[in-house]
DNA sequence: TCAGTACTCAAGATAGTACTTGAATACTTC
DNA sequence: GAAGTATTCAAGTACTATCTTGAGTACTGA
């Protein structure tokens, strides 16, 4: 790699050619390591992997998601396999992609949240955004309960389907953003309606809360996605479980046991 | 750049020219994230990051410890400021790098933890360099502790005194690898002596442990270091605590508050 | 003021990564 | 077995990152 010897020991730099049996280890696990970063190092690849953590998808699904081409969103999906971060199963036509640990999960949030606490652009960004929308105002967590009390509220969840069903919080209504325009008759007449998505960073509750107040109803954002929910320890409601059916399960539910910082999920 | 419309729309590739506002929401704030996983995307900065977590320390001893040319570890640690991770004050002639966040450790070792639990060469890397010096018994915590209780071990931290000062294992004692060779006598005779150094992948404690079976003591390898211990919950005693001397002090403490989420490799 | 030190900057060679395109593969369905 | 579909592969081009070298800056101490 690095040429001959001659006079290459004489550089102040590091005697990369002398390199002691430690050295070699030290720089085949920090190798091992970054190839975990490596595949976080690109942006699609951030978004993909958020995607698959919501459930397990297709190729071409989580491509159009992420508004990539098919061969593009094939190629950053086998670089998330080769670092051990996501597992694919054929089905037929059909290559499923999963999250391999919910470890990874957490490392995509902790990433997140060292993002939102050390880079201010984060937080400009996302306000420049919502202020563009008129929606910088926000339901957080603990307001929503009050809310879900207080019996005047709808909770909304505009994800995809597929998604509502593989886990969604208690007592929310599944109106796709694409179905919501022609399903307004639906919802609660007079009722205010709080709107939650994947998470912070996904806008489709901001688009639903836009077009609920086009048309005249009261709306809201909820601050946190569905796995933010799912990280604070809270418990979700599946496909499995929701006979249950909407009632007020949100307020029968114990307030938050651990704040701190439970890996849960 | 994606040429005339014509039968361009046919194509199964995103229209990359038409981008919503939510989609330019979404690239903004995914290229900052991985500004973050860009930064770590190096096993080099990983490596300085590691090594900045153990202390503040100054640009030439980071290139030293890390091996690399001078220039080159402060470029790498210029990437690691801009993306937040680590912070830089100059005091006369040195600039000192401390981490900027203990959120950062934090992401640095769930990194650590995905590619262990992940990547099955980081365990084969590990078991043939220390299969090679002979060490594949290593001593963990619980056993540890039953060794200071029974009283007849020497905790041994071999890496450099300023790590030491800033926090180490209650009880230990502080020898230096460079300094082991010639300071033998101080250890206490006919006992056991168990040696630790930054972590998993450092090899400090290795060597001292080769050093001193090569002078006929009977030495172990502790199998965490100093992260993994404070990150577990334990105390660490400081250069400004030390004054309690070193009696036996691990003896005396609460036995792991929480052992709940170990790597447990 | 001058030499020395610690660090940073600029520039260039090299290597690696990203995205696109068109073709190939693998499986299903008719 | 032929047509169709989901995905992957291969190759080309543009871009980005890395490391090195030598010069430049900022501060210290004589």
């Amino acid at each position: 790699m690095n040429g001959s010897a001659g006079k290459a020991a004489r550089t102040a730099a590091a005697p990369r050619a002398a390199r002691s049996p430690g050295r070699r280890f030290k720089d085949a696990i920090y190798a091992q390591f970054s190839r975990v970063s490596k595949a976080l190092a690109s942006p699609h690849r951030i978004e993909l992997l958020e995607l698959v953590a919501q459930g397990p998808r297709t190729v071409e699904r989580l491509g159009r998601l992420a508004d990539l081409g098919l061969a593009n969103a094939s190629q950053h999906l086998q670089v998330l396999r080769e670092a051990g971060l996501v597992e694919s199963t054929k089905q037929g036509l059909f290559v499923t992609y999963r999250l391999a640990d919910p470890l990874v999960g957490e490392l995509l949030l902790t990433l997140r949240r060292v993002a939102e606490r050390r880079l201010a652009e984060v937080e400009r960004i996302t306000r420049e955004f919502l202020a563009g929308h008129g929606q910088l105002e926000e339901v957080d967590e603990a307001a929503l309960r009050r809310k879900v009390r207080g019996g005047d509220v709808t909770l909304l969840d505009v994800r995809p389907p597929e998604e509502f069903e593989a886990g969604h919080i208690p007592g929310a209504l599944s109106v796709p953003l694409p179905d919501l325009a022609r399903r307004l008759a639906e919802l609660p007449k007079g009722q205010e309606i709080v709107a939650y998505c994947r998470g912070p960073y996904c806008v489709l509750a901001v688009e639903a809360v836009g077009l609920l107040r086009r048309r005249g109803l009261r709306a809201l954002r909820l601050e946190d996605g569905i796995l933010d929910w799912a990280a604070a320890g809270h418990r979700l409601e599946c496909a499995a479980t929701a006979s249950r059916a909407r009632s007020n399960s949100l307020a029968n539910q114990a307030p938050a046991p651990s704040p701190s910082r439970r890996p849960a999920r």
